[in-house]
RNA sequence: GCCUCGGUGGUGAAAUUGGUAGACACGUCGGAUUCAAAAUCCGAUGCCCCUAGGGCGUGCGGGUUCAAGUCCCGCCUGAGGCACCA
């Protein structure tokens, strides 16, 4: 009987959505395992051959757990807020969650063709209300928690107020944005306002007025993550900087923690070494430079080489500081402004393209070394950045090329602190263990290391700082001034605000008349009818960002339709934590971060069991296109083949790679494609026109878009599942090519026929022989050890072998063949329930035993030895397993190629690796 | 500039982690079957030389080792990340 791969999977799908075959529930008697897929945005072009790449890996991955008795918690989801829905609502007027509701609804239906084995009784989506009532729940809980650095966690911000009210500021050490000191008293004797803005600063969700990266083309606030080169990610918009009030997470205060957590996690060290760039802990120290005349005002720097510090020789604040404005001296104000207008017009692109244009101005006051009392000036510039230690920076241009480069330019002393260079070719940087520093005083004569530590000790000792440790990873903008998102639990009273309480969430997105800003320049939200509470007061009118809603959303999956609590108790404590998250690297810095900091916020505070949400993470690789093309000979309708095309003047046109077979035109499907090329003419080699290629982003302009429903229909799910396994490692990027699949399809088929025996069903009860079990069992062991090690291809090649050599055979034996299907199912499911149905079991093979692997059938009774003489001869022999050295070198040497070669010649040595390898070393 | 990961036939790729490089698959060539084609099956297929046989081969140049795609040093090159971060 025929393959009939169509009706098969279709009948099979059918069951599944049926008989809810996949769905799970808590069972105490099985141990559980989490396989989750980074959740889509539901495009509303739907999914293309790269998309299901790592879908297939977690379900295979999924399957094969399932077998071995887990019970698998394998969900799907949408991440459906943002922004393409929202800016096809403003070309169109279409409601947002219109269009997403119809592009979720395609995603289902490509998903559920392709087999996949979620239990989707627990499907979510971020934009339902009954979904994102938690996202605001948590952002409820962030903005009523602070961050106890002496605890290191979370905690109510009912306890900091009970510690100001107990003891002040004394003893408490805390994340917060200003340096505050106060007593008991005098923060009793504080109004209510000004209370409550001192305590925003202590909030984990705070509002604050920050510099953000404004995007005026999305008329929208944009995170670091967002940014890129100065460009939005998302439509490469000029982004500048714009001090906005804007709501922010604390995630700085978990810096460290998610630092040293990533020790813990099995996940690749590209990926843990971007995200350590990206949190970007550097250890240094803090040091004050008093200001000449001044009592009061004092410059903080931070510096990683406070060894250098003799070396300082003028000092740098950030043009945005506002401590530039007090430094300025009358005489140079005209001057200053003049460079600070400048700077501010500059956008962020502007001044990264120009890193090497040196440019700054003198404020006109000096600051004074704490060491060794010297007046240094004061400059502004704008290579210092304000968001970073403290917007200033003491300058010492023998060491660092950027202040080296500044000295240069604007005629600066230079001295030489750490011997080793020549500063006055350039800066001296390396940090050699031999260097020595001079012009230092008591630093004279050490190491830098030794320096640095005998710095840190006499700035501490004097009190003129302390040694620090400064991050890279600022807090998380978390405003954003759009309609498609979830709005902030949040209303004002009196201008401060205040929370949502959870019996009034979700706090749900209203009907606005169009999804544009208000003329007032409000967002979106701006235009809603009564946006206010029931007692009248103002609601937030911005929104989240796309990252909130999917910062724990593995949490929902545990427990999706609770009302009561983001997850039960329960749920939370059989499910705990998701063992394998199978997701693109475009999220490293992104969703990976703010998904762990969110986490450990929960968990701090006793929501969650698990201080890390993702044990183990695989990275797919992309599926690139792979685009063909036409050349049209040029001013002629007339096509050269490309083989030809050097001796011809010609256009190179995309053409749609679905007309085109193994690089071949298909010539009349080409004429058809379009009106212009109806009457084109073709110049072949061989009869046949070849197309060019190229390796290409897969988009629709470029004509290399393939989509898995047209595979799935010519060659069936099971088939395309196969094949993008069999592509190659599932974490590297590769082009899309649909030539080959034919050999994936060629092993369905001849593993069907395996069963049959012309058009009957064949398998027999008869006893496997000893070569059978052996194929069998070596086949069982290397496809279980590729499963775990996620290198499903040379699985599928080892599937290939076994059926080529039991074809080989004619072996139809029911004992190997049952064991071979259930061993397949993670692969090919519709193809091994079909066959499993047939082999007379009633319940579907999810519910079969992934077959042992029976060592002894394993175990070679000889093992093939090659033999090497000197490196030169190679011999190989046929050795029992247990035989002794002697007898080996024995048999050796009695061997006839051996005695030739050994002819006149005299063994220095023999030298016998154990089972692998003998090698004799002629003198 | 810094960090990370790669570079193996015509192509996608394997290689038990230092032990016969190129498994498996595509493609190509040859053959069988067929009136013919498709499908299917069998065989060949790293490169070079005149075959027997030999020589050369894992980006390049060195090194360690009986033995290197694998380890070490120095380059070249591709992809990704970070980037006036003090």
């Amino acid at each position: 009987m025929k393959y009939d791969f169509l009706s098969l999977e279709k009948k099979w799908q059918q069951k599944w959505r049926d008989n809810q075959t996949y769905k799970v529930e808590i069972d105490n008697s099985r141990p559980k395992y989490y396989v989750l897929d980074m959740f889509p945005y539901p495009s509303g072009a739907g999914l293309h051959v790269g998309h299901p790449l790592g879908y297939i890996a977690s379900d295979i991955y999924t399957r094969y757990k399932r077998l071995k008795g887990f019970n698998v918690l394998h969900p799907m989801g949408y991440d459906a807020f943002g922004l393409p829905a929202e800016q096809y609502a403003i070309q169109t007027g279409q409601h947002p969650a219109v269009t997403t509701e119809k592009n979720i609804a395609r995603y289902r239906e490509q998903l559920d063709q392709i087999g996949m084995s979620f239990d989707w009784s627990r499907e979510v989506r971020t934009c339902d209300p009954k979904y994102y009532k938690w996202t605001q729940w948590a952002f409820v809980q962030m903005f009523h928690a602070w961050y106890d650095q002496k605890e290191n966690k979370a905690r109510p911000i009912s306890e900091l107020i009970e510690h100001f009210e107990s003891q002040g500021t004394q003893d408490l050490q805390a994340a917060c944005s200003e340096d505050y000191h106060f007593s008991s008293e005098e923060w009793k004797n504080l109004d209510k306002t000004k209370k409550e803005e001192i305590l925003q600063n202590f909030r984990i969700a705070y509002l604050a007025d920050t510099m953000v990266n404004w995007c005026p083309a999305l008329g929208t606030v944009l995170a670091n993550d967002e940014v890129k080169e100065g460009l939005s990610v998302r439509g490469g918009h000029p982004v500048e900087q714009k001090k906005m009030k804007q709501w922010c997470l604390r995630i700085s205060s978990y810096a460290q923690r998610l630092l040293d957590d990533l020790e813990q996690l099995d996940w690749s060290d590209s990926l843990k070494e971007m995200q350590k760039n990206w949190i970007g802990r550097s250890e240094g120290a803090q040091i004050f430079f008093p200001v000449e005349g001044s009592d009061e005002l004092k410059i903080e720097v931070f510096t990683t080489r406070p060894d250098t510090i003799f070396g300082a020789t003028f000092m740098v604040v950030a043009p945005e500081s506002e401590l530039t404005q007090q430094l300025i001296t009358a005489d140079q104000r005209p001057k200053v402004e003049e460079y600070l207008e400048k700077v501010k017009t500059k956008s962020e692109r502007d001044r990264m393209a120009n890193t090497k244009e040196v440019s700054g101005e003198f404020t006109g006051s000096y600051a004074i070394n704490p060491l060794n009392n010297k007046k240094i000036p004061i400059w502004t510039a704008d290579y210092v950045l304000a968001s970073y230690g403290s917007g200033a920076i003491m300058a010492v241009p023998g060491h660092d090329d950027r202040d080296w480069a500044f000295a240069k330019h604007f005629n600066l002393p230079i001295i030489e602190v750490v011997q080793g260079g020549n500063v006055e070719q350039e800066a001296y940087m390396d940090k050699d263990e031999n260097a020595k520093l001079v012009n230092s005083e008591f630093l004279n004569g050490l190491t830098v290391k030794e320096a640095i530590t005998k710095a840190n000790e006499e700035i501490e000792k004097n009190k003129l700082g302390k040694a620090t440790i400064n991050y890279r990873l600022r807090d998380a903008i978390f405003s954003r001034q759009r309609y498609w998102g979830e709005p902030f639990p949040i209303y004002y009273k009196d201008g401060v605000p205040h929370t949502l309480e959870t019996k009034d969430l979700p706090l749900e997105l209203p009907e606005v008349d169009a999804f544009l800003p208000t003329e007032t320049g409000e967002p979106p939200l701006g235009r809603a009818k009564n946006w206010k509470t029931k007692d009248g007061y103002e609601l937030e009118m911005s929104t989240m960002p796309g990252f909130a809603g999917s910062s724990a959303y593995y949490l929902r999956y545990m427990d999706p339709h609770n009302n009561e609590a983001l997850v039960s108790k329960e749920a939370n404590e059989y499910w705990q934590d998701v063992d394998l998250y199978i997701g693109g690297t475009e999220h490293a810095t992104g969703h990976l971060i703010y998904s762990r900091f969110w986490n450990k916020f929960l968990f701090d505070l006793g929501h969650t069991t698990k201080d890390e949400p993702f044990k183990k993470l695989v990275n797919q690789g992309m599926i690139q296109g792979r685009s063909n093309f036409v050349y049209r000979v040029k001013g002629k309708n007339t096509f050269v083949s490309v083989g030809l095309k050097k001796d011809y003047e010609v256009t190179p046109i995309h053409v749609d790679v679905n007309i085109v077979r193994n690089d071949t035109l298909d010539i009349e499907a080409f004429k058809a494609w379009r009106e212009e090329f109806k009457n084109a003419e073709f110049i072949l080699e061989d009869g046949k026109y070849i197309c060019g290629h190229a390796i290409e982003k897969m988009s629709k302009s470029f004509f290399n878009v393939v989509n898995p429903d047209q595979i799935i229909e010519e060659y069936g799910a099971d088939t395309f599942r196969l094949y993008e396994m069999f592509l190659g490692p599932i974490e590297q990027s590769k082009p899309w090519n649909t030539s080959g699949i034919e050999g994936t399809y060629r092993f369905l088929q001849k593993f069907w026929k395996l069963f049959y025996n012309e058009d009957q069903f064949l398998v027999t009860d008869e006893a496997a022989t000893p070569e059978e079990l052996k194929i069998l069992h070596k086949t069982l062991k290397k496809v279980e050890d590729d499963i775990q090690n996620f290198a499903f291809n040379t699985a599928i090649s080892q599937f290939m072998i076994c059926v080529n050599d039991l074809t080989a055979l004619k072996s139809h034996k029911k004992e190997i063949l049952e064991k071979l299907v259930v061993a397949l199912a993670p692969f090919a499911p519709h193809m091994s329930e079909e066959l499993w149905e047939k082999l007379g079991h009633s319940q579907t093979v999810t519910l079969a035993t992934y077959p042992k692997v029976e060592e002894k059938f394993l175990i070679e009774s000889t093992f093939k030895c090659p033999v090497s003489v000197n490196g030169k001869t190679r011999v190989v022999l046929e050795l029992p397993v247990d035989m002794s050295k002697e007898e080996i070198e024995k048999t050796v040497l009695a061997q006839e190629k051996v005695q030739k070669y050994l002819e006149g010649k005299q063994i220095k040595k023999i030298i016998i690796v154990p089972k692998k390898i003998v090698n004799l070393v002629v003198a």
